[in-house]
DNA sequence: TACCCAACCCCCCAAACGGGGGGACAGATC
DNA sequence: GATCTGTCCCCCCGTTTGGGGGGTTGGGTA
């Protein structure tokens, strides 16, 4: 039932796979009352389209070149007032899920999503609601788990990965070794790891490691 | 200059996205020669199809739910001669592509690939090409330099980067802690890490590890 | 046959690890 | 003011790790 009278939802793709913004496109083109008026393959045309076209609803996705998509929604959340984020991610890193979530998102589906979900979604946005998909509830669930790190935790826990001992993570950033350990023993109790291996393995899993 | 007289090259779509299959089907759609004969958003339905459908190109994902997209493309393989499987993957985990390539794949493709890079491959692999995207043949060379693991070796790898201890690895093997040494010790040089920490990581990013 | 290699086992040893204790200080929050 | 958290430093201890050395066996390949 479109309602052509009605004015149409103005959507901004942003996602680096033109296949999946094709996609959007096609699906949005069939349902009524939607219109894609700009598409971006980058975080930072994501921005600045965002802030040019004003959109009612942007289409983000989380991995993408230049500037990420967590970070790309907390520029338009904070640059353009009013605008809806919508997360579409394919699997979700947890952190990068939490950090758009934190950032102002809207919402967030995964890629699976069918039509009607996607379609729904941004219509469910417009109308105010927070819109998640199962698969994302559940995720954000586990991020509520998920151990908050201080900077200097995570600066560390990132060498740790890389397999320096503590001796040389203390030389690296400049502090005794024995502060080190007391790091490293905080953050394997944090996230509940019993051994550095084990912290690497979460830790890249969950995307809290650069690289 | 489509040629509406010469045979469409007849495509079955693999991949567990939604708005990735309608994203192709489109692209395919508008160009000439090309028609979509069938959609699977799983490895098993993409065998089944290819089996009943005997396209001519499948263009498979690699991350899908219930069997993974090399496996997939390994099964198509052995069952269905002639047929050109083509991979269409958004990073390739480096272990995951070079199974797929490994298992016949005539070619693979990243998702940020052009319209016209993805007609264009589908029309060399029907002319006898092996087509690959710059970055896949990027991939792919790191992954010649990638670290060859005995099945042991892998199944050792999988339990130091969850954490276990030499002698409990030992015990749930079944085999001598002194072995599992030696075992870690091949591990990490093969693969270049000087502690398990390390090597988890590496593990983890190239996607030697399930899970 | 000889050779290689994966997989298995054992010994030695210095260094690193993980867990526990103690305390100091600054900045934020209550 | 008191409390809390993050950062910093030092001590203890037993266990684990990573790097050497030695060896056997069995299945391939030359």
């Amino acid at each position: 039932m479109t309602r052509p009278s009605s004015k149409k939802i103005r959507v901004l793709l942003a996602d680096d796979h033109m296949v999946v913004r094709m996609g959007i496109a096609s699906v949005l083109g069939f349902a009524g009352g939607i219109e894609v008026v700009g598409e971006a393959d980058n975080g930072l045309d994501a921005v600045k389209l965002a802030r040019e076209l004003k959109p009612d609803v942007v289409l983000m996705d989380l991995q993408m070149p230049e500037l990420c998509g967590a970070d790309a929604t907390a520029r338009i959340h904070a640059d353009v007032p009013g605008v809806k984020i919508l997360i579409l991610t394919s699997f979700g890193t947890s952190a990068e899920l939490k950090k758009a979530m934190d950032a102002g998102a809207t919402g967030a589906l995964v890629k699976s999503s069918s039509r009607t979900e996607i379609v729904d979604a941004i219509r469910g946005v417009m109308a105010g609601e927070v819109v998640m998909s199962d698969e994302i509830r559940h995720t954000i669930e586990n991020i509520s788990a998920m151990p908050e790190m201080s900077p200097r935790q995570t600066e560390i826990l990132n060498l740790v990965a890389k397999g320096f001992s503590n001796k040389e993570i203390a030389e690296i950033i400049g502090i005794s070794p024995e502060t080190v350990k007391e790091h490293v023993a905080k953050i394997l109790h944090s996230i509940g790891a019993s051994s550095r291996a084990e912290a690497s393995t979460i830790a890249v899993n969950l995307g809290l490691i650069t690289g």
